[in-house]
DNA sequence: CGGCTTTGACCCGCGC
DNA sequence: GCGCGGGTCAAAGCCG
C-alpha cells in the first residue's frame, strides 16, 4: 500500500468505529473506573460486549471498483494495489479480533468485581466480617431517654428497652465497609437525608450521618467518614436493615428535590 | 412550597 | 462531679 491510501484506510476506519460505538449506544465500552451508579451502568449485560471495527467496504465491492475503468496498461498496478489493501484489510481484522478478546476479557473482570462491590454494599455483611477493616465499629451507645421510636433502643452495655427482638436484630446489623470515592456521595441504591455532621478526634475529615429517607418507617443510619491515612477512602458504616425493597433506578428522576443520593 | 443540607446546641455515656 | 467525645436535634437557609 502506497503512503496516499494509508491516511484515507485509517480515516474510514476512524469514522466506521465511531458509527458503530454511536450505534452499539448504551452497549458501548462503559467499563471505566467511577461510572456512577453501578446499578444504572449499561454494561451489566455481559452480551452488551461489542466492538465491531469492520472497516466499512466489503471486499466484493472493493473488486468491483477495483476492476471499473481500468485500462489493461495500468491493470497491474491496480492489481497489486487492490493486494496491499486487502493485506491491510486482513490486518485490521486481525487487530479487531484481538481487541474484542482483550475488551471481553476486561469487562467479564469488572463484572466480577462490580457484583463483589455490590455485594459488600447491598447484604450487609456479617459483623464477624468487620475484622478487615480495623479498628471495630464502637458500640452503639442510646439514650436513656429513648422510647419506642428509637428502635432498638439498646445501651452500650446491650440491656435492651422497650425493643422487640425482631427491631433488636434489626438494629444490630453494623456493617463497615471502605470504598474508594472522589466525594462523600456514595451511590449504593438507596435514597438517605443527612441528619448530622461533626468533626471527630483524629480526623481531619468531618463524619456525615444519614438516615434511610424512608425513615421512620426504615431505621437503617449510616456513617461515611473519609478516611484519614488514605483521602481518597471513605469508610461507611450502615446500622439496621431496610424493611422495604430498594428505590427503583427510574425513581431518581422523579425525587423532587433530592440532591443526595447515596 | 416541600424537602433537603448546614451547623450550632444539646444530650448522654464514659473515664478520670 | 466534671470534662470529653460521639450522636442527634432542630432552626435557618437553600434549591428545584
Amino acid at each position: 500500500m502506497d503512503e496516499k491510501q494509508r491516511p484515507e484506510l485509517r480515516r474510514r476506519l476512524a469514522e466506521d468505529m465511531a458509527i458503530d460505538v454511536a450505534d452499539n449506544g448504551e452497549s458501548g465500552v462503559c467499563c471505566g473506573a467511577g461510572g456512577g451508579d453501578l446499578r444504572q451502568n449499561p454494561c451489566t449485560d455481559e452480551s452488551s460486549i461489542s466492538l465491531d471495527l469492520s472497516i466499512g467496504f466489503s471486499e466484493r465491492s472493493l473488486q468491483v471498483t477495483t476492476k471499473k475503468n481500468l485500462h489493461a496498461s495500468d491493470y497491474t498496478v491496480k492489481n497489486q494495489k487492490k493486494g496491499k489493501i486487502e493485506e491491510e484489510m486482513k490486518r485490521v481484522v486481525e487487530e479487531n479480533r484481538r481487541l474484542t478478546a482483550m475488551l471481553s476479557s476486561i469487562c467479564s473482570r469488572h463484572h466480577a468485581l462490580r457484583a463483589q462491590l455490590i455485594d459488600l454494599m447491598t447484604n450487609s455483611p456479617a459483623p464477624e466480617s468487620q475484622a478487615s477493616f480495623p479498628p471495630a465499629a464502637a458500640p452503639i451507645r442510646r439514650r436513656k431517654s429513648e422510647g419506642v421510636n428509637r428502635i432498638g433502643a439498646a445501651d452500650y452495655r446491650g440491656n435492651y428497652k422497650e425493643a422487640s427482638s425482631e427491631e433488636r436484630a434489626r438494629s444490630a446489623r453494623v456493617s463497615k465497609i471502605c470504598v474508594r470515592a472522589d466525594s462523600m456521595v456514595m451511590r449504593d441504591g438507596y435514597h438517605w437525608r443527612k441528619y448530622g455532621q461533626k468533626v471527630i478526634r483524629d480526623n481531619p475529615y468531618p463524619r456525615a450521618y444519614f438516615r434511610c429517607s424512608f425513615a421512620p418507617v426504615c431505621p437503617v443510619k449510616k456513617k461515611v467518614q473519609r478516611s484519614s491515612e488514605d483521602e481518597s477512602v471513605l469508610v461507611v458504616t450502615y446500622e439496621g436493615e431496610h424493611n422495604h425493597v430498594q428505590p427503583a433506578p427510574a425513581d431518581h428522576h422523579h425525587a423532587h428535590g433530592l440532591r443526595s443520593y447515596c
